[in-house]
Parts: structure tokens; sequence; C-alpha cells
DNA sequence: CGGCACTTTGATCGTGGTCAATAAGTGTGG
DNA sequence: CCACACTTATTGACCACGATCAAAGTGCCG
């Protein structure tokens, strides 16, 4: 058993990294971070900024998959429907993430805004000649793509390992580290969406999503500010179970 | 709801396609199918050729990521230790994959033969180095990349909310699409894995695998040709499971 | 204030996990 | 070739976690 792996909690959520460069607001993190002036100019005039309120879809699973979007900013969340009505969610995404990048002719899973988001809509056919024009445009998406990969995997690896409560950590410490990534700190962060919707991600119904949220809030690990907003009083006992350690005590 | 989905079952397995072009064995499939002489050439020469026995590892969970594979023969899988030694399988991986194409300093996951293996260990500095000398190389990277992670959000999806036994079909119905993606045709499919290991991938139970194959042998949907073989009856009943059509009949 | 969506909490049920015993393969050496 | 050890598979009995069903409770917007 190598023992000393550097365990890290599911990441539902951030796939775009925050780079060092400084520069305008949407540069700072994820799509826009590290490509040249003129790649940069090269995407922004071939694409089209679009907004979308709160529960918009950006695009429905079975649309053919004639765009993709760069999400600028707001959180948006990927989900697929199954023939029988069930629903998951595969992720969440954030401001510098690509959404509806496919190989397939069709969109696989719907997109959905949760918050405001703001996108730029891109035909794939011009993303592509724009991929092949420029080499660190490409790079930057193969980059991505692996990141996106292996926070995939590390969800797969929570739905299948992971009881409710650790479930419900790993959700909320990524979700924080989202946060921090993009500069929000501080022991309060928001939560963008409903129990229902934390649920459909991690594969629990949402009266267990709520359960998990008040055995945390009893044992003083959280606490509730306004809806959406809650305040992490023990960052580590959270985080414990986030990256599956077995919780021995009480 | 946005009915008409063409829904699949989830993907455990074939990242890697099958390409029209013919030609030597290799590159009929997954990696090396499209790409030019040249670049075939430099990644041949850059690389080195490895064996593994079953049961061997090609890398191990917090090993430096310095090397690549990319898979020429046989079956792998990945998996993730937890710290308290639950372990998750994230997928299988066969002919054309590419395994260990990370963006961090170690592997978070690690890869294990379970046939005889053939595999061809790359450099990482030098892999990267060829992807921006051979643009078509970087483009078949980047395509690869996003069927995986297809291939991986469909696995999540079913670890979220599929039952046993569907979680079971979906498997056995990869598995064999996987086969005849390469090849392997006729109702009779082997399955190079143990009870244990489809547990693993699936979030279940060796017990429950064993008693979800045993209904299906019942229902007279497959049966077993020595151990590691099954012969398929029924596919459509399987597949039905397999793409989440829930099962009103018994 | 009413209406509505979301959340919390409780009671009960069922799927799949756990523990255990047996069976069936598989490989090795006598 | 069989005996033996060992791994893998099957099946059963029981249990627990989380789903389901149900009913308050809370916050938000018109």
């Amino acid at each position: 058993m190598t023992a000393l792996n550097a365990a890290r909690p599911l990441i539902i959520a951030t796939c775009a990294r925050p780079s060092p460069c400084g520069g305008c607001e949407a540069r700072k993190v994820g799509f826009c971070a590290p490509l040249d002036e003129e790649a940069l100019h090269a995407v922004a005039s071939a694409g089209e900024r679009r907004t979308f309120e709160p529960r918009q879809s950006l695009f429905n699973q079975g649309d053919p998959a004639t765009h993709a979007f760069i999400l600028h900013e707001g959180t948006a969340r990927l989900t697929h429907l199954l023939p029988d009505g069930r629903q998951a969610a595969v992720g969440l995404r954030f401001g510098g993430d690509v959404l509806g990048f496919t190989t397939e002719p069709t969109h696989h899973l719907a997109a959905e805004a949760l918050t405001m988001v703001s996108a730029c809509r891109i035909d794939r056919h011009r993303l592509d000649h724009l991929l092949s024009q420029h080499p660190l445009l490409e790079r930057h998406f193969l980059e991505l793509c692996t990141r996106e990969l292996a926070a995939t995997q590390d969800h797969l690896v929570a739905l299948g390992q992971f009881t409710a409560e650790e479930r419900v950590a790993a959700f909320l410490i990524s979700l924080i580290e989202a946060q921090e990534c993009r500069g929000q700190h501080g022991p309060t962060y928001d939560v963008p969406v409903t129990r229902a919707d934390v649920g459909e991600l991690l594969g629990l119904t949402l009266e267990t999503v709520s359960r998990a949220v008040s055995a945390f809030r009893r044992r003083g690990w959280l606490r509730a500010r306004g809806v959406h907003e809650i305040e992490i009083l023990d960052r580590n006992a959270l985080a414990s179970l986030a990256i599956g350690e077995r919780q021995e005590d009480q």
C-alpha cells in the first residue's frame, strides 16, 4: 500500500485554475490565462457574447453540437437526463471553463446556468480552425481537458466509495476551493445550488443532503448565514471526511 | 423533457476508437490511427517498449509523473486508493489509450495490467516537446482526452443513478462494445476481470456483482462459458438496463 | 398577507453491504 | 493423476444506510 498519496477532495467543480498573470478580470483564471494577444483577440472576435438567467439552459441534451461555450462569469452545471426521467449532474463549471466541447455530433449533456452567466458562444468549426491556427490555444485546451478529466475521476471515486456525509463534505470543500481559486476568501462562502441540485451531483436525495448538512451544523462544523451562504467553522473536520479518512469519532 | 436523446451505456472502457484506415495492427485503433509517418516515427523512437504481466503495475499512485504510457496491447485499469484502504477503479483502458498523461507532478491514479500488456513508455518532457512539434499529434491527444472525459462522465452518471443490476448490465455492454471496436465479435466475449474488480469499478461489493450476474443468468440473458468468458443470449435486455430504462418486468 | 419553492425532520422500507459457509476453479508438487 | 492449497465465485442470513413517503417549518416575492 503506497501510503503517501497526496489526497484531495472530490472536485465537482474547479477545472480552470487561476494563473499568476494579471491584466483584465477575465484573464486571471482558466481559459483566458496564458494566451497570446493574437489568439485572445481571434477567439473574442470569432465568438458571440451571451448572457443567461439562472435556470436558463446554454444548450440541451440532444442538441446538435454546433457550438461550444466559454464561461466568463457565473456558475453552470452539466446534467444528464435518463430515459426514465432520473437526472444526474456531472459537475459544476465556473469562469474560465469550456462547455460543450465534444467530438460527438450532439450534446450528450445539458448545460444550465445556476447564477447569472456570461459566456462566449463560438461555432465549432471556427473553433477547430482557431485551434489549428494557434498552437498555444490548442495546448491550453488540452490542459483544460486533462484537468477536467482528473476532476471527473475524483468525482467518480467519491460516488463509488464515499458515504453520504463524505460526499457532502467533499462537495462543500471543493465548492470552497473553487471560490478561493477565484478570489473569494473568508470563512463565509455562497452555495449557489439547492439541496436537490447537490443531491443530483452526489447521487443522493435532497433529504439525505439536508440531513448531512444538519449533522455538520449540529457538530459545530459550519453555520448557516442566510439560505445560500454558509460559514465554515471547522474546515479540517470537513476536509478529513472529504478525502476519505473514515470518521472513527462520534 | 427533450426525450430523443441518443442514450448510451456507461463506458468504463473504450476511449480510443477504431479508425477506418488500414495498415499495421497498431494503427487501426486509437492512438496511432490518423498520424502522419513522421509523427509516428518520432513517437516510436522517443518511447521505450515495455511489457507487463497481469497484476503488474505500470505506475503507482503517488509516483512522480515523469512518464506517460501508450497502451498497445492488452487491458489495464486505473485505480485510486483512499487513505483508509478503500479502493475505487476509475476505468478500464485498452489498446490505443493513453495512460498517465496528467498536468500534476505525481500520478493521482495507479495503472495496473489486467492481461499481458505491451505499452510504450515515454518521458513527459519529450512527449510535450513532440506535441508542440506535431500539431496532428496534439490534436489527436485532445480528441482522445475529450472522449475519455465523455466516457468518464457516463460512468459518473451510472454510479450516481443506477441500481446494482443496471450498473452490471452497463459494464457488460460497454465491455462487449470495447471488444467489438477491436474486432472481437460473436456472442462470446471474455471478461478479463474478477468480480471484485467489477465491484470496484461500479461502486458495489463483489457479492452484489455476483448476484446480478446470477440474476441475468437465471433470466436467460447470458450463460457462462468457462470462468472469464460469457455468452450473451439477450443483448437487448441487458442494453435496456444499461441505458437506464427502468425495468418494469421482473 | 398569501402563495410558492425550498428546507428540515420524522417514520418506515428496501437495496445493497456485511458476515459466513460452501462450491468451483487453478496451480503446484508428490 | 490425484492431493492439497489457494484464489475466486456463489449463495444465504442478517443488518444498516440511505430512499421514500409524509408533514411541518422557513424564507422569498408578488
